[in-house]
DNA sequence: GGGTCACTAAAGATATATCATTTGCATAAA
DNA sequence: TTTATGCAAATGATATATCTTTAGTGACCC
């Protein structure tokens, strides 16, 4: 298939309506289930042919996910995704895990008993999806488990900062669902509501701590642990 | 860049700045320091004539604004400087604790002693303006003694998302500049520059709390005092 | 008075043309 | 061979024209 560009980007099934709306969700999801290799060049023409659009809402796109850290500007203008190294790595982690610990803790009083049902059917779903091996759909039902609890709170303002390090760490999400690392993450859920249902706010922060560094945490260290400098 | 007739130009550049980017800056200036309104409509094309350019840059620039949660899109695709509630305000204070808090643990074991000096000299700099009621010149040094500091770790990734949240209490660092409340704040920095020459993790986080919490925060809780939904 | 509709003006969204910069490559010079 | 030079192609940046959506206004009907 003649694709200039060097990846495929899966179609989103919600409809946005306008062209910049619809490419921005588009590379935010590859970017979120590292789809796209760390290194790869986004070029605008490039894109917006492959996308069926001109130049000007990718563009757009590209500039707001620039602005979120999910995409680099290099000094030459090119638009790249962006390598991490090692140390950039674990701070990204401690960052989410200081960040969701924090929402947690701040949505905690507004956890209600249908609530904490959503997050079970949530975490069911995800039960099947690991059996079925439905790697790509546990990524996304992942976060969800997660943004359903923190967007409890009702005057929450850390959801757009979460979303960034999670976008951040996209590569790395992709290399812990294709490991078998998915059950420790589904262990550590059971844990997050059972802290729920205790209303326990010191419970709840050590098993969203675990859930972070035995999924994601361990497949990053998995993967940076050949790599001296850069990956993803 | 080497100019074929005799004499080369000399690049005044390593500042090249485009037009998105100087309106991205521009803006971004004026909504950190709380120069616009909260309701401000930022409509394209009259910005684009008020500044001198074509309205693609703006446009690129309003955008990246609003991924960091500095601007506001409404249904409408109006744009808008957004409201703020009290217990948004709240959230945000919070944020900034938990984040600087973390950049400055993380950066102390890169701080050298001229890091020290120089955070020390901009302390003196912000006394100097304090006595002579600089207001604006303030709130840039305040920042900048602040990033100096996060900054210090290499592997830093958590700045942006601290400048996100400086963006979105943009409007509370105008009233707290234009109260006598800079004292408490250069006070907070003494035990800021204390705790780091004693290299004390602990001491450190309670000054920078302190600093964000009688510092800004105090400003925001007289500001939002009376309104009871919304203000900034 | 209240509501609907049509029209107009204003503002956002997008496509396109053009300008500017960067990169690559071929060729020439050292 | 290596380095410099100078197009030419690729790519980013910007201005502009045009299309679409939204907001406002007044006529008209009930």
């Amino acid at each position: 298939m003649v694709n200039s560009t060097q990846f495929d980007l899966p179609e989103i099934s919600g409809e946005y309506i306008t062209a910049h709306e619809a490419v921005y969700h588009r590379l935010r999801n590859a970017l979120m289930v590292g789809a796209i290799k760390p290194g790869t060049a986004m070029a605008i023409r490039a894109l917006a042919q492959y996308l069926g659009h001109s130049p000007t809402p990718v563009r757009e796109a590209l500039r707001r996910l620039s602005s979120e850290n999910a995409l680099q500007v290099l000094d030459n203008r090119r638009i790249i995704v962006p390598f991490i190294n090692a140390g950039q790595f674990d701070e990204l982690i401690l960052l989410r895990i200081k960040l969701e610990c924090l929402a947690a803790e701040r949505a905690l009083p507004y956890v209600s008993q249908v609530l904490i049902e959503k997050m079970i059917g949530i975490d069911a779903t995800m039960d099947r999806a690991v059996t079925r091996k439905h790697f790509d759909m546990l990524s996304v039902l992942n976060q969800q488990f997660h943004t359903v609890l923190y967007a409890a709170n009702p005057n929450q303002t850390v959801m757009p900062l979460i979303e960034s390090v999670w976008l951040q760490l996209g590569p790395f999400h992709r290399q812990m669902m294709d490991k078998t690392l998915s059950y420790y993450l589904v262990d550590h859920h059971k844990h997050i509501i059972g802290a729920l249902n205790n209303r326990d706010k010191k419970e709840l922060c050590s098993a969203i701590e675990a859930d972070i560094r035995e999924g994601i945490g361990r497949a990053g260290q998995e993967v940076l642990a050949g790599t001296d400098a850069k990956y993803a």
